[in-house]
RNA sequence: GCGGAUGUGGUGGAACUGGUAGACACGCUAGACUUAGGAUCUAGUGCCGCGAGGUGUGCAGGUUCGAUUCCUGUCAUCCGCACCA
């Protein structure tokens, strides 16, 4: 009987399906002891269905997270894996405004194919939990967590956050003075008297600079040609990362998330999860947390009024200081001139009218600068004098102000303090511009350039800073700023809070109104989800509102309890008594909404009630494995980290990080197959020969080419007509092609699509060889050719297990008859590399041994089930069906998947003695088998008795003979 | 520029905490079986050499009886970040 893998792939995917193999136990089911178990939580990222559907580098981390789960599960765990569908996101968005079909339309579609191609690999995912970002059952948690980061406010001091009752009732009793709190720069403070006075808008205007998720006006990256804005991470070297289109700052007013209060937090709670070092560094510079100085300059400039209003918090740009952040607060005495960013509040209040023209045109030819020209463009350095002066704090002095684009308005404050001596960038633009550079180094030469070595810094010209090091120095000078008022200690981050609006109509609406005065209202649980509404097209508005303007009815209306969504006509003619409500917000939240929160919700996806319950959470906790791709570093992986902290924080989630362990799959890279056309013929050359022509590289299908790299030259005719009446130029009687290794893409025609190898050699056999490839978080080319090892691979291990007649299923009960001990030994080394293997993520280790192991246990003619009833077990997460239909065939009723692992016993591997290698001056020359329990000497006097070692020594005495036993003897001499 | 990862046969890769480099596969060579082979089986296959032997883990050093593994320097490729004060 032979290895069917069409029937059986078939045959088990069906049972699987019909009879819930994989389906979690749920908590409602707890009391017949699923709680007993210990949980495990393997998960793997959720795709974004696309058009183009899978290609096999997709299925590479379902299949080491399916591997893993299976694993756990016959180690007698309760397993929680699950699968869903990131949905929400701009290609169905691009594809109905295209042709107008609705993006739900168009995701339905594409999640069904990408089903298809998931229920073929054989997953043991619980698909009854399976969650839709765009499913409104799930996107009501999105914004029910939405309206949760509205109303709280993050309290520095508690270092969490809390609701904004809390706040208030602060507000309430002392005013804001000794509120220490993440919040906007620009809250002024007030007393209990003068919050208790304010009129109901002031009151929300101020608490909104509280909220964790607020409105701003911020300078946004607006893309036109995708008409909405990006975040940061959208944006790859100065252009949108989807598309590729360019991207300009603008001013907008858009939903923002305070991130930045959890910026410490953020990068403290990366000590405390297993994650890839690349990834923590990649999230640690995003961060980018620097500790320094905040100083204040006196402006010197008449235009700009004393302002002597004490601010107690918050950074103070305003007024007649101007403040800056510096890592280097000991080099103060080396500042000889300040420069502001062209688009720096104070520049247009200080410059003086003789500076004017030059300042103004400066500023507007920056300002036409795209991000990406500024990007590219580094060495040039420009900026202008604006006639101001600042005043040193120690010194006294005047200070000259300049401006220059080399200072980033979206950094620090937007100012720096310029040392040429200690910094390579004040340095160039103080040469530029002949400004004085005063040197403050100790016995250091700064005709060349800066010296910016902290190390040996020693410090002089400074005043009371003089002799001290970089370390002191920093100390003292911070201490004596403090002590004049003029700064403090300080901590800066990089990161910025986050833009959380989209212009876009595929997304999650926003459970926000506006009021009568234009502040944002919250609706209520109850009344959540807050649909999409349906549009005439996905573009935006006339006026440039974005897509949800088009929408007949887009306006709330509520009296009491009772709330609908009204056109904007009906709601002009409600009654205004005891009214609710106004226009729905327009905007959508951005791709990340949704991803940053599924992983919690599989734990209790269908709960209506609450977002999830308190006893499933309590239970599930985290997720222990997560698998993906490294892409999501600085996008999905920390906002969800920021999500997880705030819900931590406010009772909701148990956890404060929400993956123990994660883990990064590599790339697939394709192996694209190259022909040589002779240039200008239709005469095609094969490889070897192409060096005695003049060609052109030409990228064919990579599916017409087989494992030896020849073309089948007839279907290379069918495949494209320019191929239809082509010559080849053969080697050999062959074309070989040539290879290169590229990212899998259509247009190279080297896309290889898993459902192909599933027809050909079948689910199990690609499952294997995505393993066999190599370490699972390496990037590495694919080959179809290779698969052919794997697939016979099984074809071995199903023959194992058919030694009977006509190659009929047989195994021998009666392990007396027959001599076990080299099966057993071969079987217990099996188990023990595998179960090593599996909890090392060394999967492609296991399946050699597999290899290694059939073989043995072919050659030993093994037939005994006390052997492979186990082996069947060990392969089963890796090939689960051909596992499942043995198992059947051993006599089994129930499912291999809840079979217990297989129990290594150390007994079985001991060995008596020893092939010892026999080295001269380290290098290998012969082997000698020994007993183990030899001594020392014993088998260096065995050693040096053997004839070969006499041979190798050719005469000589050995200096000395290195005998480390059960391992190696070296003789030296 | 800064940070990170990776360099081992024709190819994918293996080698546990320093101890037989190249496991396991692909490919290739030769042979067997076969009407046929992109099936199956057997043997061989790092490189140089007929051979004994030599040589060999990007390169140059170092530590060690012994280094793919540890240290120093260097080169290449890939991936982040990039005027971050």
């Amino acid at each position: 009987m032979n290895y069917d893998f069409k029937q059986i792939e078939k045959k088990w995917q069906a049972h699987w399906a019909k009879y819930q193999t994989f389906k979690t136990d749920s908590l409602e089911s707890s009391q017949s002891g699923a709680v007993s178990k210990q949980k495990y939580y393997v998960l793997s990222m959720f795709p974004y269905p696309s058009g183009a559907g899978l290609h096999v580098g997709h299925p590479l981390g379902y299949i080491a997270g399916d591997i893993y789960a299976r694993y756990k599960r016959h180690k007698g765990f309760n397993v929680l894996h699950p699968m869903g569908y990131d949905s929400f996101g701009l290609p169905a968005e691009q594809y109905a405004i295209q042709t107008g079909q609705h993006p739900a339309i168009t995701t339905e579609t594409n999640i069904k194919r990408y089903r298809e191609q998931l229920d073929r690999l054989g997953f043991s995912f619980d698909w009854s939990r399976e969650v839709r970002t765009s499913n409104p059952d799930y996107y009501k948690w999105t914004q029910w967590i939405f309206i949760q980061l509205f109303n709280s406010w993050y309290n520095k001091d508690a270092n969490k956050a809390q609701g904004m009752d809390s706040l208030i009732a602060i507000f309430e009793k002392e005013g804001n003075k000794n509120v220490n709190a993440a919040c906007d720069d620009d809250v002024v403070i007030f007393s209990a008297e003068e919050w208790k006075g304010y009129p109901q808008k002031e009151k929300e205007e101020v608490l909104l600079k509280y909220r964790l998720t607020y409105l701003a006006d911020a300078e946004v990256n607006w893309c036109p040609a995708l008409g909405t804005v990006l975040a940061n991470d959208e944006i790859v070297n100065g252009v949108s990362e989807r598309g590729g289109h360019p991207v300009i700052r603008k001013k907008m007013t858009q939903w923002m998330m305070r991130i930045t209060a959890y910026a410490q937090r953020l990068l403290d709670g990366l000590d405390t999860i297993d994650w890839p070092q690349p990834l923590k560094d990649s999230q640690t510079n995003w961060i980018g947390r620097s500790e320094g100085a905040s100083v204040k300059f006196k402006v010197l400039s008449p235009n700009v009024q004393a302002d002597h209003k004490d601010h107690s918090h918050g950074t103070q740009k305003s007024g007649s200081f101007i403040e800056v952040f510096t890592t280097r607060p000991d080099t103060i005495f080396g500042v000889s001139f300040m420069t502001l960013a062209p688009e720096h509040e104070l520049v247009a209040k200080i410059t003086t009218p003789e500076q004017k023209a030059e300042v103004e045109a400066y500023i507007q030819a920056t300002a036409k600068r795209s991000e990406r020209d500024r990007m590219a463009d580094v060495k040039t350095i420009s900026g202008a004098f604006t006639g101001a002066y600042a005043e040193h704090p120690f010194t006294k002095e005047p200070i000259p102000i300049w401006i220059g684009d080399y200072v980033l308005a979206g950094y620090g404050t937007g100012a720096v303090m310029s040392v040429p001596c200690g910094d390579q960038r004040d340095y160039d633009f103080a040469k530029h511009f002949n400004i004085p550079i005063p040197n403050i180094f100790k016995g250091v030469d700064i005709t060349a350039e800066a010296f910016a070595d902290k190390d040996k810094t020693i410090i002089a010209n400074s005043d009371f800073l003089n002799g001290l090091s970089y370390k002191k120095a920093v100390k003292r000078a911070i201490f004596e700023l403090e002590k004049i008022g003029q700064g403090k200690g300080k901590v800066n981050y990089r990161l910025r809070d986050a833009v959380f609006s989209r212009q876009r109509y595929w997304g999650e609406p926003f459970p926000v109104y506006y009021d009568v005065h234009g502040m944002p209202k919250m609706l209520d649980q109850k009344h959540l989800p807050l649909e999409l509404p349906e549009v005439d097209k996905y573009l935006p508005t006339e006026t440039g509102e974005p897509p949800l303007g088009n929408a007949k009815a887009w306006h709330w209306l509520q009296y009491g309890d009772e709330g609908n969504i009204v056109s904007e006509a009906e709601f002009a003619n409600s009654s205004p008594e005891g009214r609710l409500g106004g226009p729905l917000e327009l905007n959508t939240m951005p791709g990340w909404a949704g991803s940053s929160q599924y992983f919690n919700r599989y734990m209790d996806p269908h709960n209506k009630e609450v977002i999830y319950a308190k006893e499933a959470v309590d239970y599930w906790q985290d997720v222990d494995l997560y698998i993906g791709g490294s892409e999501h570093a600085t996008g999905h992986l920390l906002y969800s980290r920021f999500w997880q902290k705030f819900l931590f924080d406010r009772g909701i989630a148990p956890k404060d990080e929400f993956a123990k362990k994660l883990i990064n799959q590599g790339m697939i890279t394709g192996t694209s197959a190259l022909v040589y056309r002779v240039s200008g013929t239709n005469t095609y050359v094969s490889f070897g020969l192409k060096n005695d022509y003049e060609v052109e590289e030409l990228r064919i299908d990579v599916n017409l080419v087989n494992a030896s790299d020849e073309v089948d030259i007839t279907e290379l005719k069918q495949w494209q007509p320019d191929y239809k009446e082509a010559e080849f130029i053969l080697e050999d009687g062959k074309y070989i092609v040539g290879r290169e290794v590229e990212k899998m893409s259509k247009r190279w025609f080297n896309v290889v699509n898993p459902d192909a190898i599933c027809e050909e050699y079948g689910a199990d056999s690609l499952r294997l060889y995505e393993m066999f490839l190599g370490p699972l978080e390496q990037s590495k080319p694919w080959n179809t050719a290779g698969i052919t090892g794997v697939h016979s691979f099984l074809r071995k291990l199903w023959r194992l297990y058919h030694t009977g007649e006509n190659g009929t299923f047989y195994v021998s009960d009666s392990p007396s008859s027959e001599g076990l001990g080299g099966s057993l030994k071969t079987l217990h080394k099996t188990i023990k590399k595998v179960e090593d293997d599996i909890e090392n993520f060394s999967f492609n280790t296991s399946v050699s041994t597999f290899m290694i192991c059939v073989n043995e246990l072919t050659s030993q003619k093994c037939t005994s089930r006390s052997i492979l009833e186990p082996l069947v077990i060990l392969i089963s997460p890796y090939a689960p069906h051909i596992a499942e239909e043995l198992w059947e065939k051993l006599g089994h009723g129930t499912s291999i998947s809840d079979a217990p692992f297989p129990k290594f016993e150390e007994k079985y591997l001991v060995e008596s003695s020893k092939e010892y290698p026999i080295s001269f001056n380290g290098k290998m020359r012969f082997t000698m088998e020994l007993p183990l329990d030899m001594s020392r000497e014993q088998i260096e006097d065995a050693v040096m008795a053997n004839e070969k070692t006499q041979a190798q020594l050719a005469g000589r005495t050995p200096k000395k003979v290195i005998v480390v036993p059960g391992k190696i003897v070296n003789i030296v001499g």
